[in-house]
DNA sequence: ATTGTTTGTACGAAGAATGTCCCATACCGT
DNA sequence: ACGGTATGGGACATTCTTCGTACAAACAAT
C-alpha cells in the first residue's frame, strides 16, 4: 500500500535491466549530472524508485534522439516529454504514473476504434501511444498486450476477420512507421529483422526491431516470407551486428528447418540469430542445436542486445 | 510547458538532421550572413530553438529555388516566404514535362537505394515524392513504374529476393503511411480497399487507395488476404459507397471466385466494386458475368470514382 | 575571355562532452 | 568468511564542436 512511485525500491541490477543502461554509465550520468538522486540502503547502496526508472528511461530517449545528456539532465520530465514530444500539443500528465495505467486505457480506446472499424482513429491512438511511450514502452506494454486480445477475441468469435486484418494492418503501419522515424547514429551496430519463408505475420519481427531501435541500434526491416539464405545474405551484406527472426504459426519442422539451417549455416556464430515468437517455442531442440538464440521475452532480446553491443560477455 | 519556440534546446547535430545541412555549411552560413543566432551552452557549444530550425528549413527551401544564400539572409521569415509562394507554380501546373524527369530520377534514385539495401534512403526518397507529387502522380509516376522495374529486374535475376522484399515493405510502408496523413472531410465518401483470399500482394490494393484518397474519398484499406464476405461486411458496416479489390497473382478461378461470387452477392449493385490488378485480366469473363468492373490502369479507377462520387469528370 | 564575388567544402588544432575501463574498498546473502 | 556485486573516482579514448583559414567551382560583371 505504502508504494508510491517515490519510494526506493529497486537495487540497481534491476534499473541496468530496465533501462538497458550499463552499471558505469549510469553512475557516470549520477556523478557528473546528479540525474537521479536514488535513496541508500543502511549499507550505501542504491536504491531507485520507479519514477527514478521512469526519469532515466526518458533521458536515454532524448539522448537517443541526438540531445546532449548533460543538458537534459538539468530538465524537468516534463519538459524533456516536451523535447520529444514531435507534436508540440496536448498536454495531460507525462512521465510518471501513466504507464499501466495509460497504455491500458490506449489499449481499451483501440479495442473501440476497432469494433467501430475505425482504422484512421485506431492509426491515431497507436501513433498517439507510440510518441509518448517511445518504441521499447510502446512495443512492450501496448502492442504485445493489443496483439493478444486482439487474437483472443479473434478466436473467440467476437470479432470479425476484416477487424483483426484491419488492426493488425494498422499496428504494422504504426511500428514501421516508427521505425523509420527513430533515427539511430551513422555508428550505430545495425539489427536485420525478417520473418522466414511462409510466415506471414509481421508483427513479431517488427517488435524486434522496434525494441532494437529503442536499443539504440539501427534496425533495418526486411520483409516477410523470406527464405533463409537471403536473410543472411542481407546480414552480410548490412555488415549487421545482430539478425531477428520471428516465427509465429508452429508449421512444422519440415518447413522451417532449411531457413533456419541456411541461417546458422551462413552466418555461425559469427553473427548472432535470435528467434522468437510463438513458433520458436516449438523448435526448441532445433534452435539449440544450430546455436540459434531463442528469445522468450521482448526483454530478453533488449538484455541480449545490450550484451552484444556491449560486447561484454556478462553472465546473468 | 516551459518551453517556448524559442528557447534554445536542440544541439547542432539534431539540427544537421532535421535540416539536411552539413556542419561546415551551417557554420559558414552563420559566420558569414548571420542567419540564425543560436544561444550556448556553458561549454560554448551552439543550441538551437525551433525557429532557428524553422528559420534554416525556409532559407534552405529558398537557395534550392536558386535564390542565392547570401541575398535571401537578410530578409524575414515571412519575405522568404513569400518568395517561396510564387516559386512553386511554376513548376506545378506544367503537368508532365518537368514531372516525368523528377519522377525518374527518384526512380533511379530508389533503384540505388535497393541495391545497396538502404531502406532507410529509400524510404525518405520515397516520402519525398509521394510530398512532392501528392497521392494520385505519386502513384501513377512513381510507384507503378517503380514495382514495375522491381519485378522485372528480380524476374532477371538482378537483384535479391531480399531486395525486392525490402522495397515491397518499404513502398507499403510509405502508402499507408500518406493514407493515414491524407485527412478528409467527414462527409466524403467512403472507399474500402482490400486483398482476396490468398492475394499477399497489398500496393495494388494500397495504390487504389491512394487515388481514391487523391480524388477526395475517405479511404479504408483493410489489409490483405481477406474473404469476400468479410470485405462484404466491413463496406456495409462503414456504409462504403465504392469497393476497391486487387488481385495479382494469377490463381486459377477455383481459388477466387468464391470471394467474388461473395462480394457481388452482398453487394450487388447497390455499391460499385472495382477489380484491378495483373490477375484481374485472366478472369474478366467471371467479373463481368458478376457485375464485378474490371479496371485497367489506375487511370481508369480515377475516373470511375469520380463518376461515382459526384458525375463531374475531372479534366486533368 | 577575364576578372572579382559568391558559395559550398575541406583541413587541422584545440577544447568539450561523453562513454568506458580500472582499481581499491566496501557491502551482501549464503 | 567468501564469492559475487556495488561504490567512488581517477584516467583514458573517442567522438563532437568550434573556429580560423584555405581552396575550388559556379557565377556575374566587365
Amino acid at each position: 500500500m505504502a508504494l508510491s512511485h517515490d519510494s526506493p525500491v529497486y537495487p540497481v541490477r534491476i534499473v541496468l535491466r530496465r533501462t538497458g543502461l550499463t552499471a558505469e554509465l549510469l553512475r557516470a550520468w549520477e556523478r557528473r549530472y546528479e540525474v537521479v538522486a536514488p535513496g541508500r540502503t543502511q549499507g550505501g547502496q542504491r536504491l531507485y524508485s520507479e519514477s527514478d526508472v521512469d526519469r532515466l528511461l526518458l533521458l536515454k530517449r532524448a539522448t537517443l534522439y541526438g540531445h546532449s545528456i548533460g543538458r537534459v539532465a538539468q530538465l524537468s520530465n516534463d519538459e524533456i516529454a516536451g523535447l520529444l514530444e514531435t507534436v508540440p500539443h496536448q498536454s495531460e500528465p507525462t512521465g510518471t504514473e501513466p504507464q499501466s495505467d495509460y497504455s491500458a486505457s490506449i489499449r481499451r480506446r483501440c479495442l473501440e476504434a476497432v469494433g467501430w472499424m475505425d482504422g484512421g482513429a485506431l492509426d491515431g491512438l497507436l501513433r498517439q501511444a507510440a510518441v509518448r511511450l517511445g518504441p521499447v514502452q510502446f512495443a512492450e506494454q501496448v502492442v504485445v498486450p493489443f496483439v493478444r486480445e486482439i487474437g483472443e477475441m479473434w478466436h473467440d468469435g467476437k470479432i470479425r476477420i476484416v477487424q483483426e486484418h484491419l488492426a493488425t494492418a494498422t499496428i504494422r503501419q504504426v511500428m514501421s512507421n516508427l521505425l523509420a522515424f527513430t533515427v539511430a547514429p551513422a555508428s550505430a551496430p545495425i539489427f536485420v529483422a525478417a520473418t522466414t519463408s511462409g510466415q506471414h505475420h509481421e508483427i513479431g519481427a517488427l517488435l524486434a526491431a522496434a525494441i532494437a531501435a529503442g536499443e539504440g541500434w539501427r534496425a533495418v526491416y526486411l520483409g516477410a516470407d523470406l527464405p533463409g539464405e537471403e536473410i543472411a545474405a542481407a546480414a552480410e551484406r548490412l555488415r549487421a551486428r545482430a539478425v531477428g527472426v520471428s516465427i509465429v504459426f508452429p508449421a512444422d519442422s519440415v518447413a522451417i528447418e532449411p531457413d533456419l539451417r541456411a541461417l546458422s549455416q551462413a552466418l555461425g556464430t559469427r553473427i548472432p540469430v535470435f528467434v522468437g515468437g510463438e513458433g520458436a517455442r516449438h523448435h526448441r531442440a532445433l534452435l539449440d542445436q544450430l546455436q540459434l538464440r531463442t528469445i522468450e521475452t521482448l526483454t530478453d532480446l533488449r538484455t541480449e542486445l545490450g550484451r552484444v553491443s556491449g560486447g561484454r560477455p556478462e553472465t546473468a
